[in-house]
DNA sequence: TTAATAGTGTCTTTGAGACATTATACT
DNA sequence: AGTATAATGTCTCAAAGACACTATTAA
């Protein structure tokens, strides 16, 4: 249950600051397509623990004080809002964002319980994160160059950050990481979601590339394009068509928008998806 | 990211009792099929605030002090499995346990800002909760019965708990039960966990009641018979069959035990699922 | 002219679902 | 006997996937 707990003496013993506190922190998991590649939002983290360790987006969740003092509580989904906004740049307009879950086992910072509620943040391609700004340690980093245990277990490999520097991340951070993507594949198999990485208006193929690139699988260009178009609700043509066609060659495509869908009957399912299922 | 922020100076500054604590609460939805209902187990509140109504059960997450003094600390899942243990009695064993979701909006508990994460926990059918013990206030509840709306809403029904004395769930439980609910439907879909539900050894029909009271939906025997036996890993024979046959009459029926799938391929979809997918 | 791409057509196989059938066991 | 259930068989339709093919555009 929430709040108190069954006996009347744990009430009146009850002194929230008597406890150790536990700390609560949003952490968030800004995936992108960048250059064919699933790209993760990073910052570098300037201070002790883990000092120069690149590290998701994120804070603690505290009362914010306005200018005039006045103190107002955001909730869990804005606070991850704002803390993308502070470290990515304000052009940075994600297109979904969803709770991926909570991590709390003790010892995961060494300083004190914190219990990290995570957000999983989808965005069209952006620009280079902005030097100058507070965005100045953030980064756009391949999902694939940082080595992920399918598990999301302790990280071999790690970033290369500059010439002959690597960090793995911080913290659980890979954990968290590993199931935001895991997340995000699954979820393309059941929602419209794909459409939350590309910009309006899109082709076919832009919805096949960020298939693609999240799945990490080659697919059938005809067998998707029939089956996007059969989805109901999938995507709603717009009329137009590209400028032009592709860079090497091809007639122009036909330009669509997100249709109004929430979930896509039948599912497009990964083809590999039986693999896993058993062990 | 975790622990401190970016600057030196909230470093400096931080002194996490300088300011209103957070406190972390863990809730669990624990769902069970009795007498042909999907129930969940509810406690009665004794405290103010909400005494006297139903609630989900759970505490805070604190350091645990043993015989010795010594302090130890839980995972979050450990503190989950130990609200059940404790509120349901030991005779309780939940056959699966995983994460739903966190709630920290402001104001859903009263007195201080709490951030909730929720389980959810699936266990074979249970004799009554045994009164004369720690689970003396804890009751299975047909879910049913406390008139959920589909989004988690305000409720406007209430649970009869006795003749004449009805009342809804405390705080936003209302809400995180049918995140829950909808969680087991949707995972009955695509994982073996029906067989959470049961006790093993388990016919082809017992499966059957299982999907057909979560999903409260009609299914035909003989193509869910066929539609199981042929997903590879879901169910395993064990050679046997039931002692006699079915309360009005019927052959005995082959027993199974869970397979070793963790996935079904194909999946076992909801009738009705594609209503829900368009607006 | 060559190559690449958008979009469509066709065929095969798999699976879902409706329905029928047989055998078994309870009343 | 009559009825309910377990388990299997048959048929139809939808959908996935492999492959072929045409039309259009860039280099």
């Amino acid at each position: 249950m929430d709040g108190i707990g069954d006996s009347e003496s744990f009430l009146a013993a009850y002194d929230p600051r008597a406890y150790d506190p536990i700390a609560v922190t949003v952490d968030v998991v800004a995936l992108t397509i960048r250059d064919a590649q699933l790209q993760v939002l990073l910052v570098r983290r300037g201070e002790q623990p883990q000092a120069g360790s690149w590290a998701l987006p994120g804070g603690f969740v505290r009362p914010l004080i306005g200018p005039d003092g006045e103190r107002t509580e955001e909730d869990l989904a804005q606070t991850a809002a704002r803390e993308l906004a502070e470290e990515a740049g304000p052009q940075l307009r994600a297109t979904h964002l969803e709770q991926l879950g909570s991590y709390g086992t003790p010892g995961r910072d060494p300083r004190m319980r914190v219990v990290s509620v995570a957000y999983l943040a989808f965005a069209p391609e952006m620009p280079e994160a902005t030097p100058g700004t507070d965005a100045a340690d953030a980064q756009w980093v391949p999902v694939s160059a940082l080595g992920l245990s399918p598990t999301g277990g302790p990280v071999t490999r790690s970033v290369t950050q500059r010439p002959g520097t690597t960090r793995p991340l911080a913290f659980d951070h890979a954990q968290i990481l590993a199931a935001g993507v895991e997340r995000a594949r699954a979820k393309l198999e059941y929602t419209p979601l794909a459409t939350a990485f590309v910009r309006e208006p899109f082709t076919i193929s832009d919805l096949r590339e960020v298939y693609e690139t999240v799945w990490a699988e080659k697919l059938h260009a005809g067998n998707f394009h029939r089956k996007v178009l059969s989805v109901p609700g999938f995507v709603e043509s717009t009329g137009d068509q590209t400028e032009s066609g592709g860079p090497r060659g091809g007639p122009r495509a036909k330009l669509y928008r997100r249709g109004d869908a929430t979930l896509l009957h039948p599912a497009l399912l990964r083809p590999t998806s039986e693999e896993a299922a058993r062990p």
